[in-house]
DNA sequence: ACCTGAACACCGTTCAAGT
DNA sequence: ACCTGAACACCGTTCAAGT
């Protein structure tokens, strides 16, 4: 039957992605079906692939959308700290309160793999490494006396270990999977870390 | 047909889950079918429903089996340590090494979820408590002076952290993938926390 | 150029029927 | 009691055909 141009191709790509994030944080990562994208917006299966490669493609933007907020919430809450050392406490945080708040839209970054021997995207990469940074940056300030090679590893140590907590607490796997449980856990590790590192 | 009673209910398990490893093993958690897995073993589909609930059921004691080789290893590398101290490295290193051996079936584990709503299996979290139990009582020694509840706080900070660094060096999320860099960074993470904890 | 509808090759799961 | 074979209700993806 073909042909409506009721939208703009940019148009039909943002209902697609809005229709994904709905059906994934109310019906998690397995409910997401191509077919239940379509019909949410109102047009058939196939029209997808004239936007999205296929729905793979679909998920890695919904993932580095996700990533961008995460790089939003992260950030203001290292703009409003009132010092360094409570800027990596609030970088910490915020990471576990948007991992809390957005459980399922989270996990899918992070679980979604792309067919075997498919590697990420760069442009997916390049989000990660930018909120890696972000909080990397926070750490700096800290790390003033030693080298710049000891501080990016520190920093990419300590934010992965915060990475940890936060996975294991989202997904049920600490014995208790409340957010204020897991920042005690962040808290104890932020704390030793950085009292021993300044040593 | 039917009847062939080739095959105990507990050897056709064996089969089914070994068939499952190899797949998964193979090609990914991805690749992983009910179908595959029944044409591995020379049975038809519905056969695998007799043993197994489901294929999340088969997906779940699959995943405990990993836990308890990870298990095993973490146990022979703690035993052979020559102090404390190294016993928490040497746990970090056989957690890493691994990880890098049995990608994808260690990702599993942590990347399966059950449907909507559906709790995770008892005896599965008893599994990933028992790991963690083991890196624990690797650690406590080290606590001497300090409480017990803030000695199970401090391991598993530690022990998240650890998972974390492991998690996403497995899945190529960090700069440089491979096993040295993140040996790199659980270094530096004990490090520098037992440093700082120790104070 | 845009979109559909139907097809294709798969899925997980169930279950009547056969031995 | 054990196992099959076929069915059911789904998938992701493709593409000739319609406007």
């Amino acid at each position: 039957m073909g042909r409506r141009g009721e939208h703009t191709r940019e148009e039909y790509r943002a209902m697609a992605m809005n229709a994904a994030k709905e059906i994934v944080r109310t019906e998690g990562f397995r409910g997401l079906t191509a077919r239940k994208i379509a019909a949410a917006i109102g047009y058939t299966v196939g029209s997808l692939y004239l936007v999205f490669k296929n729905l793979d493609d679909l998920i890695v933007q919904v993932n580095e959308d996700t990533m961008s907020d995460l790089h939003g919430s992260i950030g203001a809450a290292v703009n409003e700290a009132e010092s360094p050392e409570k800027a990596v406490y609030a970088c910490a945080n915020a990471y576990l309160d948007f991992g809390h708040q957005n459980p399922h839209l989270w996990r899918m970054v992070f679980e979604h793999k792309l067919p075997l021997g498919q590697p990420l995207h760069e442009s997916f990469k390049a989000k990660v490494a930018e909120t890696f940074a972000l909080c990397a940056r926070a750490l700096q300030p800290l790390f003033g006396k030693q080298s710049a090679a000891i501080a990016d590893l520190s920093s990419h140590a300590l934010w992965a270990g915060i990475h940890g907590i936060c996975m294991l607490s989202v997904t049920g796997k600490l014995e208790s999977a409340n957010v204020e449980n897991a920042r005690l856990l962040t808290d104890n590790l932020i704390h030793n870390y950085l009292a021993g590192a300044r040593v």
